[in-house]
RNA sequence: GGGUAGUUAGCUCAGCGGAAGAGUACUCGCUCCACAUGCGAGUGAUCGCAGGUUCAAAUCCUGCACUACCCACCA
């Protein structure tokens, strides 16, 4: 074995044999317990950043943990045609040789991005091998691919036929960049630093007025009315009277509604129904009208002919400049509001009336409630559940068609038969081209331009991944699903999550996954969101070149607590790299020593306190981690992995094997040597879902010559009866003085690889027969030669000492101490024992503990106080002789 | 405005009713035959603040402050 572990070459051996072998290839098996998990298919716009290796690699851990339990385990990968984002990602491209999408034509333009898909997707698909991920790759979906597209279409026409897709003109958020519709989560509020506006607005045939504060002046041309609260004294007057409109002089009416605030602004609003969300509501309840005066390209139009084709902005400066001209400008004030914007390219959003396609998702609401709710999908963290639940009852119907080119096109035909009734003709949805018109019995049609919104897709994606919408009642959907686990960050549960219950549901009568695992977001040290922007990205497969897939794998794995974000820096690897490491350090030493002994018993046989003691370890670390795993605290699962691993197996118990293997017993040898395999092996399993390189790579050495070659093949119980809970507080007690001689002789400067004899003097009438039976263990940790047993060692300026458990223990000094430095020493550990003395008297004192407290409790107590008296005793002791 | 998390050693985070923990950083000492990506020892924390419940609170409850995120509003 190479004594740095080759990690680049191992890796990539295994990553080609995992894929080579099928290893993750799943099929039904009716005699096997089905564990699935479905990708959030990641979109083609680029690579993979570390968000995304945080997602995989823990669905990757659970996927493999729960294979090697014996399940039969799926996880389903495939990619996301990513509709805005990626379409955007393309125009940039080509706007880089100064064309646009337009230049290049409908036909055109989708050949560009289907070549750019497939170079991104075998990129994203290449980072997940890299990553060691265990996805079954025969099953690579694509959401726009054939399959997908027939889940989508087959989707479509049935909430078309069942009534809930309608086609109509609404207030919609455009995003003049994409040029596209957009829904309500996909738009993001940013504040800003804006100005409010205060215009006189007269009264007809009055000297009166009203003045409005307006954030958005450039609207005016829109307003067609006013509106008040009814409550409030200053406009009830108002209430009724016409205004008219500066600029343009059209008459608008000022009405009542309750929803305006009195005290913002001067409490009189300006209603632009075609613009705002609000003041579109307000508008129909007063039955204002709506004027539209932005176009979708975002500027003016229906305006006086200077305002005409103006952008907003322009069209507001302008504006500002002749209110002000003509006096009606009251004052300007600075205002901070937010703006919205769209989530994909950060343009302002627009507020206009368009024509579109909306889904009442609403109806679906109630059933995706309900499941959450009765735990029939259990959320890790629950806490998120109550904003799932929060969002769910205030949808709003969903827009789901978009402008743009890229997405799956809308399965409506329009019939175009001018010679018949055309007026009664009906949109069509249909999986194909109609071939007659019910209506006008026409045979001309056109398909709809738009296409939808890739979270629609991405809402099917738990049953078009199986192929439903061509078969249904297919083997593959029938096992699989529901799936078992959903693994996300936060910021898709409503955009995705909840849409995914709602149409699994819907079309499948049944939840999609019964359990939602949602981790945090990546961040940066400064617990910035990374960006590229910023310049803060950590690009994983650097990482992975840099330390290894495995460094990269645990510490996500540590850092990875249940719905927390998790900040990560270029140097968080370190300490996992030396961790793989170590895990190879120890395997190697295991492994050297245990060639060229000849065969040995695989039965374990403990003959010692280290080896029940090592044992009873691994059965609690076992337990544990077995639990953590399952309840997803994947990063309580690693730390106590790295704990057992590092402090008890190699700190500890390997030390205390070198006695034996280096002795001339043989069987002793082999015996002590089947141990640490046997351990060995079961930390192997244990780590083998975070760390699956390393582990498979020194399974495959130690079982080299056995059936069991692949620790990914084996299914594991995880069940072992070793727990002599006796032999960890016997062995805390030889550790303790382990750790005492050692602090001893540091303290003295007493040189570490130097042998020196020691002398316990026996502080009680107690046989002390553990520490007796296992002196050697002290002698070989502490680099102790005799170990001299009495009762009545004397101070004398020749030895150091120390007070432990019932030892005062006496240690040679080869030179004379530093008498101040060792007083102080001693007084601040006097003066902290009687503390401890103090509180347990304290304790003891109190009836009420003693009435309440637990029995075990109130003997560690008094155990400790005792301890403690006998300590305060013998330094006090040592204190007189230093004087 | 409503909601959800968080506030523990310089930094990153565990612990979530019975004597403050890890990694990292720092200090000291070690090349002794698995590992200096290491070994041993040590320094370092009134567990955000204020109340309350309890024999006992970092841990449960209430309030407050600050931080982050989500939802709504911002005329």
């Amino acid at each position: 074995m190479e004594k740095t572990y080759n990690f680049k070459e191992i890796e990539i051996k295994w990553a080609e044999y995992w894929i080579n072998d099928k290893t993750f290839s799943a099929k039904p098996d009716k005699d096997k317990i089905p564990f699935t998990i479905i990708i959030p298919p990641p979109n083609i716009t680029g690579h993979l950043h570390m968000g995304h290796a945080l997602d995989n690699v823990l669905q990757d851990i659970i996927i493999r943990f729960k294979k090697i339990q014996g399940y039969n385990t799926l996880w389903l990968p495939g990619t996301d045609h990513g509709g805005i984002a990626t379409q955007s990602v393309v125009e940039k491209f080509l706007k880089k040789e100064g064309k646009t999408r337009y230049d290049l034509g409908r036909k055109k333009f989708l050949e560009e991005i289907w070549q750019w898909k497939s170079l991104t997707e075998s990129a994203i698909l290449n980072q997940l091998k890299k990553l060691g991920c265990g996805l079954d790759w025969d099953r690579t979906a694509f959401t726009m691919d054939k399959n997908r597209s027939k889940a989508v279409e087959k989707s479509f026409v049935y909430l078309f036929n069942k009534g809930l897709i309608y086609r109509g003109k609404r207030l919609i958020n455009w995003c003049a960049r994409c040029s596209t519709a957009l829904s309500d989560i996909e738009v993001e509020y940013d504040n800003e630093k804006s100005n409010l506006w205060y215009v006189k607005y007269s009264l007809k045939n009055s000297e009166e007025y009203i003045v409005v504060a307006t954030t958005r002046p450039e609207t005016i041309f829109g307003d067609t009315g006013v509106a008040v609260n009814p409550n409030d004294k200053r406009y009830t007057k108002f209430i009724g009277k016409t205004i008219i409109l500066p600029l343009i002089n059209r008459e608008i009416k000022i009405v009542a509604d309750r929803t305006v605030d009195k005290s913002f602004g001067t409490g009189a609003v300006k209603i632009t129904p075609a613009h705002n969300v609000i003041d579109n509501d307000i508008a129909k309840r007063n039955q204002l009208d709506i004027v539209e005066i932005i176009d979708i390209k975002g500027t003016m139009i229906n305006v006086p002919l200077e305002y005409c084709g103006l952008s907003v902005e322009v069209a507001r400066k302008k504006i500002v400049k002749e209110l002000d001209t003509m006096g009606l400008l009251v004052k300007t004030q600075d205002h901070v509001h937010s703006i919205a914007k769209c989530y994909r390219c950060y343009t302002k959003i627009e507020f206009l009336m368009s024509e579109q396609w909306f889904l009442n998702i609403t109806k679906m609401s109630k059933k995706a409630i309900d499941v959450v709710n009765n735990n029939v999908i259990s959320f890790y963290p629950e806490s998120w559940k109550k904003s799932y639940i929060l969002w769910l009852k205030n949808l709003k119907d969903w827009c789901i068609s978009r402008q743009i080119w890229w997405g799956h096109r809308i399965p409506i035909y329009y019939c175009i038969d001018k010679n018949k009734n055309k007026k009664n003709c009906k949109p069509i949805a249909s999986l194909s081209k109609p071939k007659e018109c019910s209506y006008c019995k026409g045979k001309n049609f056109v398909r709809d331009e738009d296409v939808l919104d890739t979270w629609f897709s991405s809402a099917l994606w738990p049953i078009s991944v199986f192929n439903w919408g061509q078969n249904d009642n297919n083997e593959d959907l029938k096992y699989f699903y529901p799936t078992s686990v959903l693994v996300t960050g936060h910021d898709i549960l409503y955009l995705w999550v909840a849409r995914m219950i709602q149409f699994g549901l819907e079309f499948m009568k049944n939840i999609p996954f019964a359990n939602v695992f949602i981790h945090g977001i990546v961040r940066d040290k400064q617990g910035k969101k990374m960006s590229k922007s910023l310049g803060n990205i950590v690009d994983p497969i650097m990482i992975i070149n840099q330390y290894g897939a495995d460094a990269l794998r645990f510490t996500i794995a540590q850092n990875a607590a249940p719905g927390k974000d998790i900040q990560i820096s270029n140097d968080s690897f370190l300490s996992a790299r030396n961790f793989v490491n170590k895990i190879w350090n120890a395997s190697r030493f295991v492994i050297l020593n245990s060639e060229n002994i000849g065969k040995f018993d695989i039965n374990i046989k403990p003959s010692e306190l280290a080896d029940s003691w090592i044992l009873a370890e691994l059965t609690n670390t076992v337990l544990k981690v077995k639990t953590r795993y399952e309840s997803y605290n994947i990063d309580a699962a690693a730390r106590e992995i790295y704990d057992f691993f590092w402090t008890k197996y190699c700190n500890w118990y390997i030390e205390f094997s070198k006695i034996r293997i280096s002795s001339t017993d043989l069987d002793a040898k082999k015996q002590v040597l089947s141990i640490l395999i046997y351990i060995l092996k079961f930390i192997l399993q244990l780590i083998s879902p975070i760390m699956p390189f390393i582990s498979e790579e020194i399974w495959s050495i130690l079982n080299k010559n056995t059936d069991d070659t692949k620790i990914i093949s084996k299914s594991t119980l995880f069940e072992i009866k070793n727990n002599n809970i006796e032999s960890i507080n016997k062995m805390k007690i030889i550790q303790d003085i382990i750790i005492a001689i050692r602090t001893l002789r540091s303290e003295m400067n007493i040189s570490p690889s130097v042998k020196i004899e020691a002398f316990f003097n026996i502080l009680r009438n107690s046989k002390e027969t553990t520490v007796i039976e296992n002196e050697n263990y002290i002698k070989q940790l502490a680099k102790i030669n005799t170990i001299q047993f009495c009762k009545n060692m004397r101070k004398s300026k020749d030895y150091v000492t120390t007070v432990i458990g019932n030892f005062e223990i006496f240690l040679p000094l080869n030179k004379s101490i530093d008498i101040e430095k060792e007083k102080t020493k001693l007084t601040k550990k006097v003066a902290l024992s009687k503390k401890e003395i103090e509180i347990a008297i304290l304790k003891l004192n109190n009836k009420n503990f003693i009435k309440n407290a637990k029995y075990t409790e109130i003997k560690k107590i008094k155990i400790n106080l005792d301890e403690a008296k006998l300590k305060v005793k013998k330094i006090n002791e040592a204190l007189k002789f230093l004087k």
